[in-house]
DNA sequence: TATGCGGAAA
DNA sequence: GATTATTCCGCATA
């Protein structure tokens, strides 16, 4: 049975507000967050419906492995028929309205031919999160957080039902709609602020407080100056402009900050839907957006308490994930009078495009800093998006990154879109460390050098001290999606900061950490369509193919009698006929004046590759010298049209020549490595021309494993929108010129090659063999290629002692797991074991 | 230049 | 269904 609403609820209107006296005051959250409950005598009665509903929904839609179903719902979910939609009528004129709601799972289905599809989307955007887009249907899913991310970018509960309503073909289902009541009613009702280098929780309803207070993660992490909740006067706003934008470009600041007001919240969706016609309904939608600044100015009074700045983490996390409080954090930069002023501002020529306005103003929408996620595929301006954001808030900004490349393109690109002084911009990283001598300035530096807990240098110590020490109005976290990991999260700890923006190409991770970054940064605020974008010609348009190469016999044949999937691996990534339509590939997209990059995760593969195609090839040993060389000359020599790259160009490498990609060897079934790799064309040079496209070409040895990870891998793309077409059979390769591999002799040559090759890197039986034969290893990645072994007896007395060790490992970790089962701990084990087998070799 | 650490992945 | 174990890569430091 759905729990029941109150009638009365539903609008804007704020309860009696309620003021503690002490810590001592008993208050019941249902009560005190529930703005139509007006009977305190109904509390348990309602407090009971709101776990009922919001335990429905996160069963179905969100963590369902937290939470245990009644028996009772077990049971009469028999007997329900929830699939059955005849209860729920379709409008009249449901064929122009483009929602289906699944009342049961919180899912939304849209369809995109709809008329009014593009404000459908514009609209779920920002309460539900994708699942999947294809081409007729795009699938998304609401839950808590995502609701969260709704009402942090300004929407009321009221709004997205209504707009639900509107878009839905069907009556807006009650459960779900009970969902969306309850869950957002406790959003944006508790703020953790930065004050003077100390972390407060601050609220205007003193009572949630108290009940944090009680709370056995937050109460502990309280700082205690009195007893009492520090009360004070709620801060004021008036209008803003976000640099570069159309108004800032325009005329008088003033005018432009009162209609900036307005346009930041009508241009979600104007913007895009100027060219659809808008009957009654639609534009009913457009009106939806209230006026954000009227809750603030309503009150007049705000609480706070001070918490412990190492504890932050915690007490967001037990907001966020236990108490379904998410904490907002929302800096009011032009009222900081404590922190210096930036001198910053975008340079005039900097125009920043429609999506990226959009999603600043989703930041900024209310006149301060929200913190939160932007999504934007690589090539689409992340980086301008970032140093727009730190125009607008002129404060102190840090800036993380993941290599020191990356660290040094940042710097470059707010030199030349920024006005910034020079000086008021350094770099630190364990090659670079620029003081900063002023009072507000921009640092740019690497995650791990923020990490990094062991011994420091004397310099890189003081550089760190500097940054711990003081406050930051801004932190831009690039490739946010790497935060989620053990370490990484550490900086949202060390670094005291107003605000967090997060930057992305694709909010993904196998694992399941990336639910994290809603406590670790904020909500996700935007994210963009990756072919609405490519149809608009921000990015490339990209054409993706699979390949499918058939193994040949002799290949198969050892590829089924391999025992590790190491070796397996290594034979699919090395089929001749996966190298011949390689070669093929490289030798068509040559003639076309293509420029290729080869991808192989494999190095060895990588290596004879390239070796064989006479390219050049970059992977992780390569000395930074010869890295650009290659780099260089693949950007401005005619000549060199194809090279050949390790995963370590998967990141953060700039090559806008690149106009084809072709994929070799990638290990396991990362979405995001796909995604990052496809990014790298994104940025296409070229990419305006009349009729140009990217290729993104995969290719695959037919019946291995390969072929499923390949599905998995391309599971985003595919979610994104882009289809990938198969091929079967490449016409014209027999004609290639000098085609390698034709004759069988040669193609068994290579079958030994490899073959060695994996037993090397099958990691046992070389160890011994080399020290057995007397000869140095060769000098190589991590000594894989190489010196030629042979396999026999000794080899196995190897084996055995060598099992006998893994054995020994096998037991103690088990041991190990019973008293402190964490992963980190397991880590440790594991790098000790690898220390001691490289301690055995090195005895031997 | 070499070492060690941490991250990502099925 | 949770767990596993190996490989490569990049950064920071000595």
């Amino acid at each position: 049975m759905p729990p029941k609403r109150k009638a009365a609820a539903a609008t804007g209107s704020r309860p009696p507000k309620r003021v503690a006296s002490g810590v001592n005051t008993p208050v019941s959250m249902g009560s005190s967050d529930d703005e139509y409950m007006s009977d305190d005598a109904d509390n348990d009665v309602h407090e009971h419906d709101y776990d009922d509903v919001v335990k429905k929904f996160q069963a179905s839609s969100y963590r369902s492995k937290d939470t245990k179903p009644q028996e009772s719902d077990q049971a009469s979910r028999l007997f329900r028929n929830d699939r059955d939609l005849s209860g729920l009528e379709l409008k009249p004129d449901h064929a122009v309205r483009p929602l289906w709601l699944d009342p049961e799972k919180g899912r939304i289905v849209v369809e995109t031919f709809s008329p009014s599809f593009k404000q459908a989307q514009n609209f779920l955007i920002n309460i539900a999160e994708p699942q999947s887009r294809t081409t007729n249907v795009h699938e998304y899913t609401i839950t808590a957080h995502s609701l969260f991310a709704a009402v942090s970018v300004g929407l009321t509960t009221d709004d997205i039902i209504r707009q639900l309503e509107v878009f839905s073909k069907t009556k807006l289902p009650d459960g779900l709609k009970d969902f969306i009541y309850s869950a957002t009613q406790s959003f944006g009702k508790v703020r953790l602020v930065l004050k003077h280098n100390r972390y407060y929780i601050e609220s205007q309803d003193a009572s949630v407080l108290q009940m944090l207070l009680r709370d056995p993660v937050i109460g502990p992490a309280r700082i205690h100056e009195t007893d009492e909740l520090i009360q004070e006067k709620a801060p004021q706003m008036g209008g803003l402009v976000i640099p570069g934008t159309k108004d800032a470009a325009g005329v008088k600041q003033a005018e432009a900050a009162a209609a900036r007001k307005k346009a930041a919240r009508d241009d979600d969706d104007d913007d895009e839907d100027e060219d659809d016609k808008k009957d009654g309904a639609e534009q009913d939608m457009t009106a939806y957006l209230r006026d954000e600044d009227d809750d603030d100015d309503e009150t007049d009074q705000v609480h706070s308490f001070q918490i412990d700045g190492e504890k932050i983490q915690a007490v967001q996390e037990q907001c966020n994930v236990k108490l379904q409080l998410p904490l907002t954090e929302e800096y009011d930069f032009r009222n900081d009078e404590i922190n210096a002023n930036l001198d910053i501002d975008l340079r005039p020529m900097a125009q920043i495009r429609y999506y990226q306005e959009h999603a600043l103003s989703k930041m900024f929408g209310n006149g301060r800093a929200r913190s939160g996620i932007i999504v934007l595929p690589c090539g689409a301006g992340k980086t301008l998006v970032g140093i727009t954001a730190a125009c607008t808030v002129k404060k102190s900004a840090i800036v993380l990154c993941t290599s020191a490349m990356s660290a040094y393109q940042w710097k470059n690109e707010f030199l030349k879109w920024s006005n910034i002084n020079p000086d008021d911009i350094a770099i630190f990283t364990s090659g670079e460390k620029e003081k900063l001598n002023q009072r507000a300035g921009i640092i740019v530096c690497t995650y791990s050098m923020v990490t990094q807990n062991t011994r420091r240098a004397h310099d890189s110590q003081q550089v760190m001290d500097f940054i711990t020490n003081r406050e930051w109005g801004l932190m831009v976290l690039d490739e946010v999606h790497v935060v989620p990991a053990e370490m990484f999260r550490r900086v949202t700890s060390k670094i005291k900061t107003h605000s967090k923006l997060g930057l992305t190409a694709t909010l993904l991770r196998e694992d399941d950490k990336i639910k994290d970054l809603n406590f670790l940064i904020g909500p996700k605020l935007y994210e963009a369509n990756w072919l609405q974008l490519s149809e608009e010609g921000h990015i490339a348009r990209v054409q993706c193919a699979e390949v499918w190469c058939p193994m040949t016999t002799e290949f198969y044949g050892e590829y089924l009698k391999a025992r590790t999937t190491n070796k397996r691996s290594l034979l699919s990534t090395m089929n001749p006929r996966k190298f011949q339509a390689c070669q093929f590939l490289i030798n068509y997209h040559e003639n076309r004046g293509d420029k290729i990059i080869v991808f192989s995760d494999n190095v060895y593969a990588l290596e004879k590759y390239a070796k064989r195609l006479k390219k050049p090839y970059i992977y992780g040993d390569t000395p930074q010298r010869e890295r650009e060389m290659v780099l260089q000359n693949f950007q401005q020599n005619e000549s060199v049209k194809t090279i050949f790259l390790s995963k370590i160009g998967d990141t953060s490498l700039d090559l806008p020549e690149a106009t084809c990609l072709i994929q070799v060897s990638s290990h396991y079934g990362s979405r995001r490595q796909e995604a990052q790799r496809l990014g790298r064309i994104l940025r296409a040079k070229r990419r305006n021309d009349e009729g140009f496209n990217a290729f993104f070409y995969s290719l695959v040895s037919k019946d291995t494993n390969e072929m499923y990870y390949s599905s998995k891998r391309q599971a985003f793309l595919v979610d994104q929108g882009y289809s990938f077409k198969v091929i079967t059979h490449l016409t014209g390769i027999d004609e290639v010129e000098g085609l390698h591999f034709r004759d069988t002799s040669s193609r068994m040559e290579l079958l030994e090659d490899v073959l060695m090759a994996g037993e090397e890197s099958g990691s046992v039986e070389n160890i011994q063999d080399d020290l057995f034969s007397g000869r140095q290893m060769h000098k190589g990645p991590k000594g894989k290629p190489g010196v030629r072994r042979t396999a026999g007896a000794l080899s196995e007395y190897a084996g055995g002692k060598d099992m006998a060790y893994i054995e020994y490992n096998k037991s103690r970790n088990k041991e190990l797991k019973k008293n402190k089962p964490t992963s980190k701990f397991f880590k440790d084990i594991q790098r000790t074991n690898e220390k001691r087998k490289a301690a055995a070799k090195a005895d031997q």
